[in-house]
DNA sequence: AGCAAACCTTGATCCTGATCAAGTTCTCAA
DNA sequence: TTGAGAACTTGATCAGGATCAAGGTTTGCT
């Protein structure tokens, strides 16, 4: 029997692996998803698919960052899903696009052919479980934003969104949280149902009241981790970080 | 073998029978899980679950109307979820709240204990099929409703709400549309992200501009669909009625 | 029928975030 | 190194929807 490479960069190339329930894959199972999968690599501002596109694919973050989005025909546009490496991206069961994928940096995909991938799953109780699972992690985050584009101030909106990117991709550096924004001011906008205008402003303003730190435009510092969680305006008990 | 009742009624009960797939459980799966259910009937505007409770069931909405909820510390909330009867309610896999959920008219649900819920699907791949499906439909509707949330006006919002109405509720009477709103003006707002006021001034523009008439305050009749289409400024092509 | 409470409407005013309009700072390629 | 375009900031003004306030209508109970 081929050896396997669980080491995390292959880990992280399977949907179903991540997140450690690996260990439930035999190693057929995996076998058969690495015949079927290949990797692509698409340039910043490439588009993946566009809404009402067919879908022949899913997929996972292998590296960079992408974004769902929906928009209206007069050109206005709503992110509705961020995708970090790890995320999975694809609609298992459904055969079209019900939402644009943009890559916002330069992407890795690592992609299976759709059908052969539901033949795979199709039968693997353990592999299902773990698609409900991710529908319902998405399903979280969806609601969780919705209640930031209903009820939220663009204070409030710009604090939830540092720290939801602080909770995936903040590093402790002594008593201050330090992480990188994965987004540019236009596509925060898109994000958080806001101009870019009131974007910079907001940001701008956190910056003078001390809750964050800038370094350049894109690094952003955290003094005071329990502030920001303030200034979310959040109920959830989050107050740790992963 | 126990005679097993198959009528519409019965069916819509279990959460993995309505739309159709009905067919694919067979006789003793259903019996299994008429085993485990109880209905429960709840007054209008009683609490089922409170965010954070110990989730122990999973359940549909037999008849009536319940909501799913977040709110924030200092009582600003959004509504996340609107639940028709045949709708599924839970979260397979997961044992907290992670919303609210309410009844804004007289409600009865059918419940599943969900240990053994789990159990009787955990083996029967069309089931989780079915899971899968029934989260991402959730899903869709979440992220449509983010545009809704983040980019539409408020007359956009309205005639969106009235047209997911129309889909799921309307029916035709010659010509024009004929609808009962499920929801209170003060409901709406927290679909919406709203306030009341700006609801009722809405719903009176339109019907001042000819796109609904009012009967009371709840029953709606829509002339010409649409033109409501158009009010709602939507992208995709539901030109149609279910 | 009569009353209270919930629900809804309408008006006046205010304020947050959008829009319009320059300017500034990055980034990166030649 | 320099120049061009993208990304970002800041200011002035505007407007859509929130807020405050009052009154009207419906519903359900006794």
């Amino acid at each position: 029997m081929t050896q396997i490479d669980l080491s995390p960069k292959t880990c992280a190339n399977c949907p179903i692996r991540p997140r450690a329930i690996c260990s439930r894959c035999t190693a057929d199972e995996l076998m058969e998803l690495d015949k079927i999968k290949f990797y692509k690599t698409y340039p910043a501002g490439a588009s993946v698919v566009l809404m009402g596109d067919p879908m022949t694919f899913v997929a996972s973050v292998v590296s960079g960052v992408a974004t769902l989005s929906r928009s209206m025909i007069d050109g206005r546009m709503q992110m509705v899903g961020l995708l970090l490496p790890s995320d999975f991206i694809g609609r298992p069961g459904r055969d079209k696009a019900s939402y644009d994928v943009t890559a916002v940096s330069e992407l890795t995909l690592c992609h299976f052919h759709k059908k052969p991938f539901e033949k795979v799953t199709h039968a693997t109780p353990h592999v299902q479980e773990r698609l409900v699972e991710i529908a319902l992690d998405e399903l979280d985050a969806a609601r969780e934003w919705m209640l930031l584009l209903g009820r939220k101030t663009a204070r409030e909106k710009i604090a939830s969104f540092l720290l939801i990117c602080a909770r995936r991709l903040g590093r402790k550096e002594g008593e201050s949280l330090h992480l990188e924004l994965p987004l540019t001011r236009d596509a925060m906008s898109d994000y958080l149902g806001l101009t870019i205008e009131t974007v910079s402003r907001q940001m701008a303003a956190l910056k003078r009241d001390g809750v964050l730190l800038l370094e350049g435009t894109r690094k952003v510092k955290i003094p005071d981790f329990s502030r920001l969680l303030d200034e979310a305006g959040d109920d959830s008990d989050g107050a740790t970080l992963s």
